[in-house]
RNA sequence: GGUACUCUGGCAGAACGGUUAUGCGUGAGCCUGCAAAGCUUAUACAAGGGGGUUCGACUCCCUCGGGUACCUCCA
């Protein structure tokens, strides 16, 4: 498999002989998520779940960034504290992501629990004289990094010329950042030098070395920490381990409204909860699939209305595979090997989830056909349904399924509706399958037989 | 200003030199008591402008122009 390597700037092998370790950024947590948070973790959870189905072993690391400015201020206008902030955020962002079918990673290590370990690893960049302490904190000297900027492509020169950065007498360089901030505001801990807490990128840089060792395979998250924050888990880690860090850095591009960037700043923010409830996780996913992931997408509700579209006929294939009765199976068997090859190249080749979902789709569509022309059998319905329930599983598409009970209570009406039918009383038909809609149960007439399907509750619809 | 990315048919979005992707939308048809869904079929000067390399360019090079992101809040 390959992957857009941002540092190298070239397509990077990914060594998939052994167990893959990614550690991805997670979110700053005093608010909601919103749909461009939903849209990296979202291509993570679809990365990890590929890899999983290729039967390797995956260890994915999410931080949750738990101390920092944003949360202290949110929590003294909502006069609490900030670990209240950041629990019910945190609990907000589980909410969220399991109502998006993403799977939990392996660990969601916060900075408040990882102290120590920044601690020590600070004392390391002390120690070799990269960090040092002024009056406001501990600072990482960036000239003691020669190749500081390489991910980012920017000369250091440049960054200082071309900066806007407030100049803090303290620093000995404008481009030298915190990795430890004095403070008498809690949260604080002791440290060798003094009261505070970490700076941001600090604890990545910490934690997925932890977790993951020097050099793990794959370091991701949104395009827009390319710089600074990205840059400085580099200049921190490799100057601290002496060794290379992540060995491809993959960002993930973001979602815009209306060509503008999705941000709180901005004020155009979707938030997760919001999107959800009116869309679902499906229409969600599709639309987070639908381009390439490096890419910028465009959030609008013509959009997802396009990709309910979809939705409908993914639904409407996977129930002409379950009522299926027809003895006699073409054979399709090339046809599908042939799309789920498809599919996998698609994903090999720099993740290209959107040559994906059209493999995904022509499967959908090719049986779809199959059923109109009454040429699908049993046989061939195993054999497709097998294939779309990797896929679906892979894309962390999840289809409504039904109880027993209801399944007989849905037959019997149908059974009901077809004497009336038949006896071209069709007023109380048509009172039945309104019925039946509104159990979000929709018929499907075929030439001498009625299937039904569950739709997904879709509110904006 | 610097850096990176980007500019494809009504819209969304692929193909890393040669094969009219694909989806949505729209038109027509099939099916149906009607509907919905599905299926069939049709639809598009397609390549930001201008040069160049090549037998051949969406794909490579140059140049001009538009857009977006980042330049210490950011997924």
């Amino acid at each position: 498999m390959k992957i857009q390597d941002t540092l190298s700037n070239t397509e990077q092998e990914l060594d998939i002989s052994k167990n893959i370790k990614i550690y991805l950024c997670g979110v700053t947590v005093y608010d909601e998520s919103h749909i461009g948070h939903a849209r990296t973790i979202i291509v993570f959870d679809v990365l990890r779940k590929y890899l999983e189905n290729k039967g390797i072993v995956i260890e994915l690391i999410q931080n949750f960034t738990d101390v920092d400015d944003k949360i202290i201020n949110r929590a003294q206008t909502e006069n609490s504290t900030a670990e209240k902030i950041s629990t019910k955020y945190i609990e907000n962002y589980f909410k969220d992501f399991e109502g998006l079918n993403v799977k939990r990673a392996t660990a969601y290590p916060k900075a408040t629990e990882h102290i120590d370990d920044i601690i020590k690893f600070i004392e390391k960049l002390i120690e070799k004289e990269i960090a040092y302490t002024s009056k406001n904190g501990v600072y990482f000297s960036v000239s003691k990094f020669p190749s500081y900027g390489k991910l980012s492509k920017k000369k250091i020169d440049e960054l200082q010329s071309g900066s806007r950065i407030a100049v803090d007498e303290q620093k000995k360089d404008p481009l030298d950042f915190a990795v430890w901030k004095f403070s008498d505001i809690k949260p604080i801990w002791d440290s060798p030098w003094g009261k505070g807490r970490p700076g941001w990128h600090i604890e990545c840089s910490a934690m997925s070395i932890k977790y993951l060792g020097n050099n793990f395979d794959i370091h991701g998250g949104g395009r827009d920490l390319i710089f600074p924050h990205h840059e400085n888990e580099i200049a921190q880690s490799e100057s601290c381990t002496g060794s290379q860090f992540a060995k491809i850095w993959m960002h993930v591009g973001m979602v815009t409204i209306g060509g503008e960037k999705m941000s709180k700043s901005i004020g155009n923010v979707k938030s997760i909860k919001h999107v959800l409830e009116n869309w679902g996780p499906n229409i969600i996913r599709l639309f987070c699939l639908s381009g390439h992931y490096s890419k910028p997408i465009d959030y609008s509700e013509e959009f997802l209305k396009e990709n309910l579209t979809k939705w409908r006929q993914v639904e409407t294939c996977h129930y002409e595979l379950v009522h299926v009765n027809n003895e006699n199976s073409e054979d399709i068997t090339q046809m599908i090997k042939k799309l789920g090859v498809d599919f996998d190249n698609s994903l090999d080749n720099d993740f290209n989830t959107h040559l994906a979902l059209s493999a995904f789709f022509q499967l959908v569509k090719e049986t779809n056909k199959l059923a109109a022309e009454e040429k699908l059998g049993k046989n061939n319905a195993d054999e497709i349904k097998k294939e779309l329930k990797r896929m679906r599983g892979i894309l962390g598409l999840v289809i409504s399924e039904i109880t027993e009970s209801e399944k007989g209570e849905i037959d019997e009406l149908i059974k009901n509706r077809e004497e009336y039918r038949k006896e071209k009383q069709f007023e109380k038909a048509d009172k039945i399958r309104d019925k039946l809609n509104e159990m979000s149960i929709e018929l499907i007439d075929h030439k001498n037989r009625t299937i039904w399907m569950k739709k997904e509750r879709i509110k904006s619809q």
